[in-house]
DNA sequence: ATCCTGCAATTTTTT
DNA sequence: ATTGCAGGAT
């Protein structure tokens, strides 16, 4: 943890004391928020005298609940029994497993997440009549979530839909209401907004929750969106006391809806709050914040806010040149190794931070080549692994025998002879008859265009699974992970894959043995809550829950330990002595595709600000000449972020001997913002004209197949470089083109 | 119904 | 380069 001074500084300490009333703490970033937050609750409980069960505090991640807790338990000397801490989605999970009536669902539901939405968009496309690559069920259900987070009616969506796409949307997201509650299931935005309509609609249950928690504290506020900001709104209308904690600078998830303009409007919302600023900052060097502040202080839109700290200089910023980004990889890990030996920092207190994951290969090869142990948070998470997909969707089924994405990713696993020609037919019946597949595969017997084979075999499964349902529904996961293996066979399933199939078994001990170690916890929560109420429903769905909401960073822990690595965005409240950010590079790090968008590229400095300031004592930037991308080389230009950092911090290193070396990186970064378009391409060389076309909105273009049309609008920069055109021929429509494949002319050169 | 082969898209970030 | 998917063979 940080190195706090023992007692708080007085701003920490107005933001600890501050009595009833709204709150705003304007936290910079290592200025002690979380040790201020934690503080808070127990100065709340012990001081105070609220009782836990009457607090709303909401983390950023699952593991930073855990930690919290942890941290008020050690405080108080007792945990905090009946403290509602935890992420939006798994507080607001656990009140509607109590409200679940009201809304018309079971408190049974299943949740759905990324993945098992996509699958529903994708069945609601095909029974619609919609050809799924036509309409990327991806993109359709990437549309509908954007418009939840936007809190639009289904209708309000449709009205505005404009594309054919759209309106397909806007078509799946008005059937996707009653088929999620037939299904009883809802999807991680359905969890945010289903508070909001059991409010609206019995305002009682509203009053009864506002009651209730005398104080809501929300961390992380800046990357808050508007359904979840009306919902501590609402649960904090009653005391007003709601306690925001958050910093603009790090605001990176304005992609999934998320609005830092909810830090302004809160003084408005609440009026009479206390505005609390913690701007001195106990984490890093001197230098590595002046190298964050420079690169920070090129957004335009802040609240504004200076952060200063006691650690006068620091050792300087490295700046890496590599050739490539195996020779990026491999300088980090020499360097890691060196480090590790020279000094008495272990290989847990370094990490490499890079913007994308598909960047984490090099490192890890480099990594394990040198034997030097690492830790990969997040990429593939455990739980999306097919296997274990497999055996959770059993356990949703038995949990909720109306979960058909489970009944339909299990109906054949292992194989049982059931073919799609077969499912269909059984999911035709079932949308006939508005029935769960379940159902209706226990009466197979009514569909006559099934032969008695496959009637047989789909009654064999469903009785299968309602004899599991029966035996063990109320069993610890761990039991009934272990009979639904026995009763499918499933080992052996697995043992007929090869050498694969072995890996696959280790994953399944692995989730077992996992069940059975949340179980023991989750034991002991309920014997010795006082409220048992708060520990909601059956072992079976509280071990759903917490799996469907549990993200890869909060599972990574174990124990493994090495250095760190993981994505700028997942680095988000962590610290380390050492930290390397790579492959700081333009169209990478700022992403091409994102700077492209509307205030993309302000967020891609925060977000790179958020990378910088996770360092302590030693920071390393380095970027890399070459790298291959979509299996491609790209030759690449600094990151222009590197030139906003203050040159008297930096001490630059280059993989590559002298007399290889280009310019320095300052004068190559200066140089690549001169030219139009930062890389070179030389395929889009080829098929465009040598100056790089700049496109504004209302010009005129011609393509070759589509003949003219309007530019409407560019997005995206360097080879991601996008225009949005309006082709006069009404067939073609608009379409969004990439200019450096789409051969556009201006018109008047064509002429 | 299942398996195999070749093609396509994929990579932004996550609850 | 890897992975998923469509279409065809068995």
């Amino acid at each position: 943890m940080t190195a706090l001074p023992p007692s708080l500084n007085p701003a920490q300490r107005a933001a600890v004391e501050h009595p009833d009333g709204p709150l705003l703490v304007l936290a910079g970033a290592g200025s002690g928020k979380t040790r201020v937050l934690t503080m808070r609750i127990a100065h709340l409980i012990t001081r105070r005298g609220v009782p836990p069960e009457r607090i709303f505090a909401v983390t950023f991640t699952n593991k930073a609940a855990g930690e919290m807790r942890a941290r008020v338990a050690t405080l108080l000397g007792a945990d905090p029994r009946g403290l509602w801490i935890g992420t939006f989605h798994s507080l607001a999970a656990r009140l509607l497993r109590r409200e679940a009536a009201l809304l018309g669902f079971a408190p049974n539901f299943t949740i759905y997440d990324a993945d098992d939405s996509e699958s529903f968009v994708k069945r609601l496309l095909e029974q619609r009549g919609h050809s799924p690559k036509a309409y990327p069920p991806r993109t359709v259900h990437g549309l509908i979530s954007g418009a939840k987070n936007r809190m639009l009616e289904p209708e309000e969506y449709a009205a505005a839909a404009e594309s054919p796409l759209e309106r397909v949307a806007a078509e799946i997201f008005q059937a996707s209401g009653p088929a999620l509650k037939q299904a009883n299931a809802m999807d991680f935005d359905d969890l945010l907004l289903h508070p909001l309509t059991l409010f609206k609609e019995h305002p009682e249950r509203l009053a009864y929750w506002q009651r209730r928690f005398q104080h809501v504290l929300v961390d992380e506020f800046q990357d808050t969106n508007a359904a979840q900001y009306r919902l501590v709104k609402q649960l904090a209308t009653q005391h007003q006391n709601l306690c925001v904690v958050g910093d603009d600078d790090q605001a990176i998830y304005g992609w999934r809806g998320a609005d830092v303009r909810h830090m302004l409007a809160f003084q408005d919302d609440f009026r009479g709050t206390t505005l609390v600023r913690l701007e001195q900052n106990y984490r890093s060097t001197q230098v590595i914040l002046d190298a964050a502040n420079g690169v920070i202080a090129e957004n335009r839109e802040r609240l504004g806010k200076t952060l200063f700290t006691a650690r006068r200089g620091g050792d300087p910023v490295i700046l890496l040149t590599a050739a490539d980004e195996r020779d990026e990889a491999e300088w980090l890990a020499r360097e890691f190794a060196d480090l590790a030996a020279a000094s008495d920092i272990p290989y847990e207190g370094m990490a490499v931070l890079y913007r994308t994951n598909a960047q984490s290969r090099p490192l890890e090869e480099a990594f394990r080549f040198r034997g030097i142990p690492y830790r990969l948070v997040g990429a593939l998470s455990f739980y999306e692994r097919r296997e274990v997909k497999d055996l959770l969707a059993y356990l949703r089924i038995i949990a909720n025998p109306k979960d058909d994405g489970a009944f339909l990713r299990i109906v054949n696993v292992p194989r049982r002879g059931l073919g799609d020609a077969s499912v269909s037919l059984l999911a035709q019946a079932g949308a006939k008859w508005r029935l769960p597949l379940l159902e209706v595969a226990r009466g197979a017997d009514r569909i006559p265009e099934l032969r008695p084979n496959v009637k047989e075999a789909f009654q064999n499964i469903a009785a299968l699974l309602d004899r599991l349902g029966e035996t063990w529904g109320r069993a610890d996961p761990a039991t009934v992970l272990e009979q639904v293996i026995a009763a499918t066979g499933y080992e052996s399933y697995l043992a007929e894959e090869g050498l694969e199939g072995v890996e696959r078994l280790e994953n399944v001990r692995e989730l077992v043995a996992g069940a059975a170690a949340w179980s023991e916890v989750a034991d002991a929560t309920v014997a010795t809550g006082e409220e048992t109420a708060d520990a909601e429903g059956p072992l079976l769905e509280r071990y759903l829950t917490q799996a469907a909401l549990l993200s890869p960073a909060d599972a990574g822990e174990g124990a493994a330990d090495g250095v760190t690595l993981l994505t700028a965005h997942m680095a988000k409240g962590l610290e380390w002595p050492i930290v390397a950010v790579a492959g700081l590079e333009e169209g990478l790090f700022p992403l091409g595709r994102a700077a492209g968008e509307r205030g993309g590229l302000e967020e891609e400095r925060r977000l790179c600000y958020v990378g910088l300031t996770r360092a302590r004592e030693k920071l390393y930037l380095s970027w890399a000449r070459t790298r291959y991308r979509y299996g491609r080389l790209d030759l690449s230009e600094p990151s222009r972020f590197l030139e906003a950092i203050p040159p008297h911090v930096l001490a630059e290193r280059s993989t590559t001997p002298s007399w290889d070396r280009g310019p320095r990186v300052r004068e190559r970064v200066a140089r690549a913002r001169r030219a139009p378009v930062a890389e070179i391409d030389f395929e889009a060389i080829e098929e465009t004209s040598q100056d790089a076309p700049r496109y504004a909105a209302g010009e005129r273009v011609r393509h070759r197949k589509f003949g003219g049309g309007v530019v409407r609008a560019v997005s995206g920069m360097g080879r991601d470089l996008k225009v949005t055109v309006e082709f006069d021929d009404v067939t073609v429509g608009t379409k969004q083109l990439l200019v450096a494949y789409a051969g556009l002319e201006r018109e008047w050169e064509s002429a």
